[in-house]
DNA sequence: CTTGAGATGCCCT
DNA sequence: GGGCATCTCAAGA
């Protein structure tokens, strides 16, 4: 007769997960952290199911100097949470129709924040499929800011969300996405000398990064790599 | 492939 | 009332 032996752990025992990024990796400044969550992967944990995809495309908002960073006119209601202590969500709605996640970075009373801006699909695929109304690509599932919060059910109401909970977070599973490239950050041409600041980071050649519709400006900032069309 | 319009909420002046 | 860290669709080249 077989015999089933149960192992029983004390909950106190087992270790928190250690791919979750902790608290400290997003205390830095939002640039450095804005960098290295390129192939970290972002979960939701939505209905009893984990939503995975690796983060392809960032952007920095880096302080209350950068005039790009919504936290440069002052401390209001919708900016509150990026005044605090890293490691929460920033959420807030866009063009009366679109969410965008940030994660607030640096230290308590320094606002600054990372928009995840693309993610290439891991888990829940089918899922974050139909929220996203089937489109006939993956690709369209979260190539964009405004994407991947409808595929992820991503709204306002996850606005503070401690990412080191179990709603939201992201993870390091030392993925390899290949080499990572700069740019000037997306839509912020209102920005004065911060416009063009190289401050938005993408895997290089990943069909998961959003498309940029705006036209080069010419050797701006000296970034030659910057590729027009990288998709 | 490209461009342009329209959808629509909320913050801040 | 202006403008926004966007996306989709339809039309044209």
């Amino acid at each position: 007769m077989k015999r089933v032996v149960q192992i029983r752990i004390p909950k106190s025992k087992i270790p928190k997960s250690p791919l979750k990024l902790s608290r400290d990796f997003y205390s830095r400044p939002a640039i450095e952290v804005a960098s290295d969550l390129i192939g970290k992967v972002l979960v939701r944990r939505l209905n009893g199911r984990n939503l995975a995809g690796m983060i392809v495309e960032t952007e920095a908002y880096a302080g209350p100097h950068d005039l790009a960073c919504h936290a440069s006119k002052g401390r209001t209601r919708r900016t509150e949470v990026m005044f605090g202590p890293a490691g929460y969500a920033y959420v807030y709605m866009i063009y009366g129709f679109h969410f965008c996640l940030n994660v607030v970075t640096d230290h308590d009373g320094l606002p600054s924040a990372v928009l995840i801006r693309a993610i290439e699909p891991l888990g829940g695929l089918s899922t974050m499929r139909r929220a996203r109304g089937n489109p006939g690509r993956d690709i369209d599932v979260g190539s964009g800011p405004g994407k991947l919060c409808k595929a992820m059910s991503i709204d306002k109401g996850l606005n503070g969300e401690d990412m080191e909970g179990k709603i939201l977070w992201a993870e390091d599973r030392h993925f390899k996405p290949g080499p990572i490239r700069t740019s000037p950050r997306v839509g912020v041409d209102y920005a004065g000398e911060y416009r063009d600041k190289p401050w938005r980071f993408y895997v290089d050649g990943n069909p998961h990064v959003s498309r940029v519709k705006f036209r080069n400006r010419s050797g701006s900032d000296g970034d030659s790599k910057f590729k027009l069309g990288v998709q």
